[in-house]
DNA sequence: AATTTTAGACTGACCGGTCAGTTTAAGCAT
DNA sequence: ATGCTTAAACTGACCGGTCAGTCTAAAATT
């Protein structure tokens, strides 16, 4: 049960750095924020973490696991490819509604990706795994007929670029059009121009 | 010529900032950097701007006017809707082109957005300017009968959205996808959803 | 069973540096 | 003589990280 104290107490202060650098970002944020929030003390936190960077950098690995199970879940869930893309878009806008934090905090993410190299290569790694299965998706589809002959690549990339586009939805209020609205509309716009028309 | 020099001195100050703020962000860029940049000293950044919170507002302002003329001129010079959709992803392709930086900046924008209501209010009204432009082209197609009946204001977005996208290639290198090859993509996606079929 | 040792977990006051913004006293231009 | 500019010194709040020491529960020794 050694492991197991391990493991809460870092869950315990990520999810405080979280709570924190989502009302503050990054630079704002305080380490004695962390402090108050997690209820333990500055000395607990260093001992698991070796600076703030770190820290921050394990929100990222976090954040990333925790996606990452739920896409290839739902991914594998489904047979054909434009199903598997369906389910994707749906599956993100579930996750922007049930917890938008997730989304407002890749803006952090984002930015500390131009800011520092360390942020950077961890981000690229996760996007290219999602760019990967996304590609795969298309690829499958390509296969099977079902889709036209794109450019793989760049159709993923473009599709992902759009889920993240959600992002929007967290910064600016926006009276007429909701998250899912747009994300119907995109993927109609996708999936119309991916998918083989049958009488020809 | 009173004016002027007001003008010119913050025109000076402004490009600082930007070269500052894209290095560094808007935290961890200094006042004494920008003072080193603009070789003026720190009392004359303090005589025209109250402070750096105030003056990176400003550099907002800026950024937004040299975009809107350039989209408006851009929109002006063609006649039908689709025509113009094309010219307007063109446009922000060659703005991306020839300064990455300002789609750089764009994602600091967006942070401090998040974190501070003066931000977040100046970037509100902008996009709905932007939106409103889109809105404006959409609905043009939709009553000259060149798009089919979607929702404007949910398209518009969708638009937007896409365009803001570009960001991406200024944070994360990417080997196999160009901007150009990404815009051309979805600009094909979104007009051939919208364009009504000709045989039908 | 009682005592001592050990190691991992934890504490929080404190230090050293940082930085936005101010002040000052002087210089230049118009 | 008023608007603009400068260099440089200064202030004081602020904050990441440190460190000397405490606590606890289990293991080792007696």
């Amino acid at each position: 049960m050694k492991e197991n104290l391990k493991n809460k107490r870092e869950k315990q202060i990520i999810h405080s750095a979280l709570h924190v650098a989502l009302n503050k970002g990054f630079e704002n944020s305080r380490m004695d924020d962390i402090v108050k929030h997690s209820n333990l003390s500055k000395g607990t936190i260093y001992y698991y973490y070796r600076s703030k960077k770190d820290l921050y950098l394990s929100l990222v690995d976090h954040w990333f696991i925790e996606y990452s199970t739920g896409v290839l879940d739902t991914i594998n869930k489904k047979n054909t490819a434009s199903n598997q893309l369906k389910a994707l878009f749906a599956y993100f806008i579930d996750q922007y509604k049930k917890s938008p934090s997730t989304f407002k905090i890749m803006i952090e993410f984002w930015r500390m990706s131009r800011l520092d190299k360390d942020f950077n290569t961890k981000l690229q790694k996760i996007y290219s795994q999602f760019l990967d299965y996304i590609t795969e998706i298309i690829l499958s589809g390509i296969e099977d007929n079902e889709f036209i002959d794109v450019n793989p690549r760049i159709t993923a990339l473009s599709i992902l670029i759009n889920i993240e586009g959600i992002k929007w939805f967290t910064i600016f209020e926006n009276s007429d059009v909701e998250a899912h609205e747009y994300m119907d509309t995109i993927t109609d716009f996708i999936l119309n121009g991916l998918k083989k028309k049958s009488n020809e």
